[in-house]
RNA sequence: GGGGUUGUAGGGUAGCCUGGUCCAUCCUACAGCGUUCGGGACGCUGUGACCUGAGUUCGAAUCUCAGCAACCCCA
């Protein structure tokens, strides 16, 4: 059992997680998430059971912000005069920006972006539907396609050409202090939406030269993936009045004046999927958190003896599960039951069912959860008992993700340890805040700066490049 | 941004160095039939591939160049 490929017995086996990278793009595949054969570079196909994952991951933003948020959708075309407008933001993009210069064999007058990102789409729309203080809070959000030409090495679900699934929220505001504010609720939000995938999460301030471009300043969520290195998968930015300034976005205040408004901007993409599947997979697969799994309970009958009695029983369990509002499929496939277990844990299915002769006759089922716990349950109170194995399910998930991330995050006090530390981790530096003591740390570390952690306070020590004395600290890591 | 490796059925591979033996090997997958079924079943029969383009040559999966794509490493 050495060559994984080769091994007859083992069709579908893993690369071992340890090889991160390699389990990560066999995983997808796999386990169906996306299919990355598609003839274009950085573009992705989700298979519908990924696409199923998607919508329901994306159906908690939805709660999340449906609260008082209002959901649209803005044209993936932006005309380059509004895209060109605001300096700034364009030097963040100009160089990944696709452009569409033809209709047929007709070269266009003014030629059309796709949207890297729709704020320039979105702002001009802002000026007519902005005209009082009684408009204001606004808040919209999208969840869209959105296209970079990256230059870089594209990589799955976490540096695409074309981002499928970027859910941006913009919202304006009357006052600075009031989009301060919005930023916090976004990252409150956030927080509470990687929650519920059981993903923990660092929050920091990202340093002034590595702020989204335009932005006062950028707050970001990041997740700490299986080799060490991080994944940014969650943004908020508040903008100020930047953008109001060239799109001229004004609203008369109560006293009759015509004031800039400030804005906020969020998001989040299918990085987020990408999170959710290496933060929780194993070396058998995929493990979904129960309240994003297509399939909750899979059921898997054992045809010995009265073959036709046993999958009446697994009609009828399947029945009353549905009827729960649990998500349950039945593996009526003419395959061994072995090799429908390897299949539904390779898809991270919470709770696998098995019911055969034997169960039937004690009047159990068996329970296997994806993460080895095995016992019969008597079938009268199954339902309860699965609801009640969906909260430990979930509370184990995040403890486990928990203490990985506590393990892979650690204070330094000099450049020294800062290097080895983010050879496999994030290490936590102090530092002055100053912007030349910050490059000089990316230089010398080697790694990137993440930023001021949000939410903690530290004691005081010496900055580990001027040796100043700060209560400040940054979060420094290798970055996807 | 720089460097490297690689493209042969749906997936993984042999063949490439040294051109002809290749209407291309093996495993897996898939389809049909039968026997099976408490942790990756078996038999029989079948399906399916040389990334694209140009070049060298009597002859290209094999050599050369370009394109496209994928992966790895470094900044």
């Amino acid at each position: 059992m050495t060559n994984s490929k080769t091994d007859s017995k083992a069709p579908n086996k893993l690369p071992t997680k340890e090889d991160y990278s390699e389990w990560y793009h066999e995983l997808l595949i796999q386990a169906e998430i996306v299919d990355n054969r598609y003839p274009v570079k950085g573009m992705c196909v989700w298979f519908p059971f990924g696409f199923a994952v998607r919508k329901n991951v994306y159906s908690i933003i939805r709660e999340l912000l449906d609260v008082d948020h209002q959901e649209t959708q803005f044209p993936l075309l932006i005309p380059e005069n509004e895209f060109m407008k605001e300096a700034q933001h364009i030097k963040g993009f100009e160089n990944e920006v696709y452009w569409v210069t033809s209709g047929g064999t007709a070269p266009l007058d003014v030629k059309l972006a796709l949207r890297p990102t729709s704020e320039t789409a979105i702002y001009p729309m802002f000026k007519l539907w902005i005209r009082s203080h009684a408009d204001l809070p606004l808040r919209i959000y999208q969840i869209v396609n959105t296209f970079r030409y990256e230059t870089k090495h594209t990589r799955p679900l976490i540096r695409l050409r074309e981002i499928t699934s970027f859910k941006e929220a913009h919202t304006a505001h009357a006052t600075w202090e009031e989009a301060a504010e919005q930023v916090e609720v976004a990252i409150e939000r956030y927080s509470e939406f990687y929650r519920r995938l059981a993903i923990p999460f660092l929050v920091s301030r990202r340093p002034v030269w590595d702020k989204f471009p335009g932005a006062d300043y950028t707050t970001a969520i990041d997740v700490i993936m299986p080799d060490g290195r991080t994944l940014q998968v969650g943004t908020a930015h508040h903008l100020g009045s930047t953008f109001a300034k060239t799109y001229e976005i004004t609203y008369e205040a109560e006293d009759g004046e015509q004031k800039l408004i400030s804005q906020t901007c969020y998001g989040i993409s299918e990085r987020c999927i990408a999170a959710l599947i290496s933060v929780h997979g194993d070396d058998k697969g995929l493990v979904l958190p129960w309240g994003v799994a297509p399939v909750q309970v899979v059921i898997v009958p054992i045809l010995l003896g009265d073959k036709e009695l046993v999958l009446e029983v697994c009609r009828s369990l399947q029945q009353k599960l549905r009827e729960a509002g649990i998500r349950v499929q039945l593996d009526t496939s003419d395959e061994r039951p072995g090799a429908k277990f390897y299949k539904w844990e390779m898809k991270g299915v919470p709770i696998r069912l098995e019911v055969g002769p034997r169960d039937i006759q004690k009047g159990v089922v068996t329970m296997a959860r994806r993460d080895g716990l095995k016992k019969a349950v008597p079938t009268e109170s199954l339902v309860e008992f699965l609801f009640g194995e969906a909260g430990d399910i979930q509370a184990a998930l995040y403890s486990r993700a928990e203490q990985f991330r506590d393990s892979r995050v650690m204070g330094v006090s000099s450049i020294e340890e800062a290097k080895a530390q983010t050879e496999g981790g994030v290490a936590l530096v102090p530092w002055c805040g100053s912007e030349e003591c910050g490059h000089q740390l990316e230089d010398k570390v080697d790694a990137n700066m993440l930023g001021e952690p949000q939410y903690v306070s530290f004691a005081e020590a010496a900055c580990v490049v001027c040796g100043k004395v700060t209560g400040k600290r940054t979060y420094m890591a290798r970055q996807y």
